[in-house]
DNA sequence: AATACCAGCGTTATTACGTCA
DNA sequence: GGTGACGTAATAACGCTGGTA
């Protein structure tokens, strides 16, 4: 296996998640998630970023970033990074975003990105007349980068964007759809914390309903006993003790100090082995 | 109202690695 | 031990959709 999934490369600063317009909220916005406020818990901590194992294994990888980005930009060839990095249904995007025109800033996303998706016909030729999919790795320093640029901002203006692609030797359109899908793995990890920490939850509701139920079933019986009927109404569960489920007053018993009222204190004579089977 | 931009989402395709015969 | 087939996880890249300015 390549990476396990705690080598996801998400060091969840679980505060980081953004649902819902995180283009208006550049920075560190809280998880909009349901039970965000689950957060806070300590199991969040046990991802850590895995950089690098990740960086290790990357570095022996071949780079097949190379070329320069001003290259690229000036010849309006695809990304460096990949010999082919669109493929025919590709080209339905690049056709449409090539007819946006931007200003400023946006233009030069904007052309970037048609030229980093179109699908040229040296690229077809180089894959035998057939456009396919080319996919690059990133290397382990574009990876770092990037990674520590989400830290900062898991979202970029296209002044940002294109800085850093710039300084990545990428098209603003890569780094763009990389942010997108860190995005997108950082909320996949937030959803599995999120449900384990509600199956634990539920575990925890569970067992605590039987145990419940058990004490509801052993009051009954208690009060159902022909000796103590009529006395004053039984106790409720407060004087129960919570870790090992006896009725408090146990001589051997020094956990708790419990006023035992007279209904208990004659329940702690004979009685007591049989409303507690297990004692 | 029309348009452009962008994020989110679901999906696909590619890559790298582990396992096993 | 080397090798090829196969399975799998990770992830780059894509198209679509909806919200916003």
């Amino acid at each position: 296996m390549m990476m396990g999934k705690e080598d996801l490369s998400l060091s969840l600063s679980l505060g980081f998640a953004q649902t819902h317009h995180p283009h208006k909220l550049m920075n560190l916005k809280p998880t909009s998630s349901p039970i965000s406020n689950l957060q806070m818990f300590p199991w969040n901590q046990t991802f850590v970023s895995s950089s690098d194992h990740q960086s290790q294994q990357l570095f022996t990888k071949i780079n097949v970033n190379s070329l320069p980005v001003d290259l690229e930009e000036e010849t309006g060839v695809s990304s460096p990074n990949s010999t082919i990095s669109s493929n025919v249904s590709g080209k339905r995007r690049s056709e449409r975003e090539g007819t946006s025109g931007g200003a400023g800033d946006d233009l030069d996303v904007t052309l970037d990105r048609s030229s980093s998706r179109g699908t040229s016909e040296e690229e077809e030729e180089e894959y035998g007349g057939e456009a396919c999919r080319k996919k690059l790795r990133l290397s382990k320093d574009q990876s770092a980068v990037l990674e520590d640029t989400f830290k900062e901002h898991n979202t970029l203006n296209p002044k940002q964007k294109l800085a850093l692609a710039k300084k990545l030797g990428l098209t603003a359109r890569q780094v763009e759809v990389w942010f997108q899908n860190r995005r997108a793995r950082t909320k996949l990890k937030q959803t599995e914390v999120d449900c384990e920490y509600l199956k634990r939850c539920v575990e925890k509701l569970t067992e605590e309903n039987r145990r419940l139920e058990k004490e509801a079933a052993e009051l009954r019986a208690l009060k159902l006993s022909p000796r103590l009927y009529g006395h004053m109404s039984p106790p409720t569960t407060l004087l129960m003790c919570p870790s090992c489920e006896r009725v408090a007053g146990p001589s051997n018993h020094n956990q708790r100090s419990v006023s035992l009222s007279p209904w208990l204190q004659m329940a702690h004579g004979s009685t007591f082995d049989v409303v507690h089977p297990r004692s």
